[in-house]
DNA sequence: ATGGACACCTGTGGGC
DNA sequence: TGCCCACAGGTGTCCA
């Protein structure tokens, strides 16, 4: 479930349970999955062995859950650190329930309230990973889209990843700079869409909500930032908060069987879309058929008529 | 700085 | 029915 406001309707779904929970037990079943841990599968398993989680964290498209030892184990603050890739899941099951198809990690844990609970990865490219990290400070190291009311004194809130220090606040931070980073476009020739994708300038946004916003801003995804003027660009990123906010609103996009929230369920924000997945259909604008362009190694969707290149 | 290719993977759907 | 190709929401790295 891989943007944004996927990937914030996982932390969502996480936090109440898990916050405050307990590991009793860690299996890995595919270790692959644990590519991003140094240190090996049994240092995982023996990192996380009876360790509480403090809080439910994500910046852009990373969530991690800070974490905390009765022993000594940890000399410095660390968390689990994971990321859904291109088709992981956060799945919270009660105990012995029907085992869920490619689950590739399954961490056993106690809630505050006492109550059993399983958290499963489930992942099928193998592209997300789950890891233990250390939790550093950076000059810009507040996170941003955690519940406020969990454990917000914690000064574990405070840090970040190691793995995740480069990424830049996301649009629905209350920290977002939106003049500091319209004042990036400005410098930028790339194309808009390379420049929204780039996740150390702004983060969370994936393909769809690229496709999404640049429809609504009525830009080619071709056109330099740099052409941009102030006021484009604010309009841009006003569009694209706007769609964040509203597709985490509907608990995220899903188009098929992965994509799933906690509990395995889809979100709806696939009925708004006006360009991505739209090939041939017309475009809800004026009419003309909605055209996909191989880009990047992937697809980019826009109405040819509404979305011009402009060269100046 | 910039753009492109590619690596990491499995699964599904369309065309023949 | 099977086979081959294109395609899928991400990230990181290497090369021109």
């Amino acid at each position: 479930m891989p943007e944004l406001p996927e990937v914030e309707t996982v932390r969502a779904g996480l936090a109440p349970s898990l916050t405050g929970a307990k590991v009793t037990d860690v299996r890995v079943l595919d270790e692959r999955s644990l590519k991003r841990h140094q240190g090996g599968t049994a240092d995982f398993m023996n990192s996380l062995q009876g360790c509480r989680i403090e809080a439910v964290v994500r910046r852009g498209k990373f969530l991690w859950l800070p974490l905390t030892a009765h022993d000594d184990r940890f000399k410095s603050p660390v968390a689990l650190v994971g990321h859904l890739g291109m088709s992981g899941q956060m799945l919270l099951r009660d105990v012995g329930a029907e085992p869920d198809k490619l689950t590739r990690v399954v961490i056993s844990a106690i809630e505050s309230s006492g109550q059993p609970v399983e958290f499963r990865f489930v992942d099928q490219r193998i592209f997300g990973s789950l890891a233990i990290d250390d939790l550093v400070t950076t000059s810009d190291s507040k996170p941003g889209g955690f519940s406020a009311g969990a454990l917000a004194n914690s000064p574990l809130l405070g840090l970040i990843p190691r793995s995740a220090a480069h990424i830049a606040r996301d649009p629905l931070d209350e920290d977002f700079d939106v003049a500091a980073v319209t004042a990036k476009f400005a410098k930028k020739n790339s194309g808009i869409k390379r420049v929204l994708l780039d996740q150390n300038l702004l983060s969370g946004i994936g393909n769809i909500y690229a496709d999404e916003a640049l429809w609504r801003a009525r830009l080619h995804y071709d056109q330099p930032a740099a052409s941009l003027s102030k006021a484009k660009s604010r309009e841009l990123l006003e569009h694209v908060r706007v769609i964040l906010s509203d597709a985490v609103a509907e608990g995220g996009t899903s188009f098929d069987e992965q994509y799933k929230n906690v509990n395995g369920e889809s979100g709806y924000f696939a009925v708004s879309l006006n360009a991505y997945g739209m090939t041939g259909r017309p475009c809800n604008r004026c009419g003309n058929p909605i055209k996909r362009d191989s880009w990047m190694n992937r697809g980019s969707h826009y109405c040819p008529r509404c979305q011009r290149l402009k060269i100046g």
